[in-house]
DNA sequence: GTCTATAGTATGATAGAC
DNA sequence: GTCTATCATACTATAGAC
């Protein structure tokens, strides 16, 4: 079994990893077709512009998270009880089947959705907005069950500091982990990241207002 | 009284205006002289280059932030009883401070420490550390007490969550507060977001680990 | 101090041979 | 589909006249 990978998906698989360190702007058609052994005019052939691909990096990640996080938070939705706690707990899995994307989806898909986040520049805020704007709408309503004290608006920034935190921390992570090894001697894989953050969201966003 | 604003901080105002907007890197010299109205060759003469013109816009504002934040936690820690909600309360007016720098100096600032911690090339985080970490220490140690059941490394991490979804929140801001005035016909001032923020981040902080 | 002019380099995109 | 060669454009930085 000869791994015969395709050159547009040689073309996806280094674009992603130098997204996901460097960003998306920062990133040159240049350093992409270079790392990924194809030649520089066939990003264009095959994807038609730079901005094509990073859509076409963030949509292959997508389809496969969107699909399962819907199914999570349904099912969560139709228990008696529903915290905090259990609806981040709902991106777990969803998030851990990215490996069947790529390796080290999970990590990947978070740097690129904090690049992507931060990105002003509209084209991409547009299209990840147009897909998880559907899922922020199901985690408010959700999240409003585990907290019905919240109003609308208040859980709506809640949801965005969650957000922030999380992808910031994935962007950050390295960085991070390299200080927080330095200064306590203490390893910390990338996976172990989001077990110290969950809590630290639940809490947040089960805090009392003002 | 005429407002004669030299060269030099023509420059600096309009470079942290496109700054907090777009970030570094994606700001160019001429987008800033142009803003300015002066020269492109002015930036080289009065700053030397553009990395040292990014330091002098952030320096303009730490040098007025640190010593306030200094003042504040050392009065907290003398008190008997220290919270977490106290210490970020320890914010609120070294940040306003920065209105003495300019108008929405709060809001800049916090936007440029989001894309300065955020940029990976290395020139501004380790600036930014070698100041920042200072502080972080002092804030690890007021926290402690605070927290004292939360090991170090767990005071660690959810601190850096903490500025996460600060800088991410201001980053996003404008977008956010679009957003919410769209969905619940309910506008918010950028300063209210901070007032939000931080019941949320004292809550994560006080969380109790997995 | 301020200007013009330009060097030197990098970028995204494309035409056209194979 | 893949390649070379190149266009058009942007960038930071600097030399040198005023």
């Amino acid at each position: 079994m000869a791994k015969r990978v395709s050159t547009k998906d040689k073309i996806l698989n280094a674009a992603e990893a130098l997204f996901a360190e460097h960003g998306f702007e920062q990133t040159s058609l240049r350093q992409i077709t270079a790392d990924a052994e194809v030649n520089l005019a066939s990003v264009n052939y095959h994807f038609g512009s730079k901005k094509a691909l990073i859509q076409a990096v963030m949509a292959r990640y997508l389809e496969v998270l969107m699909p399962a996080l819907d199914r999570e938070l349904a099912e969560l939705a139709q228990r008696s009880q529903v915290t905090t706690r259990a609806v981040f707990d709902c991106f777990r899995e969803p998030l851990n089947e990215l490996r069947q994307v790529r390796k080290h989806g999970p990590t990947i898909f978070l740097s690129l959705l904090g690049y992507a986040y931060a990105d002003i520049q509209g084209h991409l805020r547009r299209y990840t907005m147009d897909h998880f704007g559907d899922v922020m709408q199901r985690l408010l309503a959700t999240l409003h069950l585990a907290n019905p004290q919240l109003s609308p608006v208040d859980m709506f920034w809640r949801l965005h500091f969650v957000l922030g935190a999380t992808v910031f921390a994935q962007v950050s992570g390295p960085a991070l982990r390299e200080i927080a090894a330095a200064d306590f001697g203490e390893a910390i894989a990338a996976d172990q990241v989001i077990d110290r953050l969950i809590p630290f969201l639940a809490g947040g966003v089960d805090a009392p207002t003002e």
